[in-house]
DNA sequence: TGTACATCAGTGAACGCGCGTTCACTGATGTAC
DNA sequence: TGTACATCAGTGAACGCGCGTTCACTGATGTAC
């Protein structure tokens, strides 16, 4: 689709259902990520043209642009915690597995959308004080997902299948090691990967060992 | 210093000295950068602004305001090549520390300078290919730091105080590691980082012993 | 030694563009009486 | 049951801004004769 599609036309919305916009406009804003992979793309206006509405609309919804990018992250790192949870769960009996399992959603998250990945986690979109943002609402955002490497590392130090002796230093380390990775992915054109890069990281900095 | 200063009275360069322009540039560029820490800060219109020339004059030095950034990129990897190479020579005989103070060289760019550091790893700056830049320009920009990596990993083993039998795997795993440390302490506002999380990600990923 | 000329290193004004933001407004939809 | 009215969910036109880029130009400096 292009990127100055004409504005469909569109119905406006019952009274009661002024809400519905405010959706319209967080799945606009990820589309506009998932196609041009670059946050620049997502503009108050970009956003309209592709909704179909007026651009003052969208004040009636969020102060600001980076109110709409705010949101966005918070869906994203949702779905990551999710996501993660989920393989967890639906990996085997084997704590190292159910590990594996968490981290390689991680890496999928950020392979199969590399634009959400990046205003996760990429720093290419740091609100700047003067609009809408608190720091407060900048703190903690990757936390759940965080807590989840740290209980599933603690479950393989529970099994004697890893050596940690600092759960939360080196659930930090590993979830380090998989951003490196997954963000250069994301990043760099070409590079002669490794083919078990993933699992050489994770396995150093999880101190796995055989069962 | 104001981000729109008024352009300071500027001499005009004699014949035969039209390249010191072109280093002003660069040099503009770099100081934007460092002091607003966002690439977005570097327009060609307030890089004049900040040499005091005007902003057609640019272009007889560069095609485009990515020519620009590549321009700085390429100069920032030279020094992080250099700044490392250097820390490598400087450390004792052991080659376990001069690897770690390669790494801590690394570490220590992206702390000082975190804006460049983002422009080179960050994916801050990707340029799209309808400008002046080609794929060839981008290929291998960070390869020598990694080889400085690769040779004090070799080192190691070859003293027996690293147990890794994969160079290359292990070398691009531990930059890996660093990137994702020095990526998120640039980006990150606060972070409860344990103290010697430098240590233990690099002593994981290079497969550090003891002596 | 003087002078015409080419070249170099820029300048100043103007252009169109997309952006965020404002303002006064409109028209459908419920609600009170 | 009818109607006046408040509210909701937006719209359309306009603004100033900084941006990249173009164009015709200017003025100092070196060179040929």
């Amino acid at each position: 689709m292009k990127d100055n599609e004409p504005a469909p036309a569109r119905r406006r919305n019952r009274r009661g259902e002024g809400r519905k916009l405010r959706d319209e406009i967080i799945t606009a804003a990820v589309e506009l990520l998932d196609e041009q992979g670059d946050e620049r793309a997502i503009t108050l206006r970009s956003i309209a043209r592709r909704i179909g509405c007026a651009a003052p609309s969208i004040y009636a919804h969020f102060a600001d642009p980076q109110a709409i990018m705010l949101a966005v992250v918070r869906q994203e790192f949702a779905q990551l915690t999710t996501a993660m949870r989920a393989a967890v769960a639906d990996a085997g009996e084997d704590p190292a597995e159910r590990l594996l399992a968490a981290c390689h959603a991680y890496l999928d998250l950020a392979r199969t959308h590399p634009g959400r990945y990046r205003i996760m986690f990429g720093g290419l979109w740091t609100p700047n004080m003067e609009g809408s943002i608190t720091e407060a609402d900048m703190d903690g955002l990757g936390m759940d997902a965080l807590q989840v490497l740290i209980d599933a590392l603690g479950d393989c130090v529970a099994a004697g299948r890893s050596t940690s002796t600092d759960l939360f230093s080196d659930a930090v380390a590993l979830w380090l090691g998989l951003h490196g990775l997954a963000h250069q992915r994301a990043v760099i054109r070409e590079f002669p990967w490794p083919e078990d890069i993933a699992e050489r990281i994770i396995a150093a900095l999880a101190r796995l060992k055989d069962a």
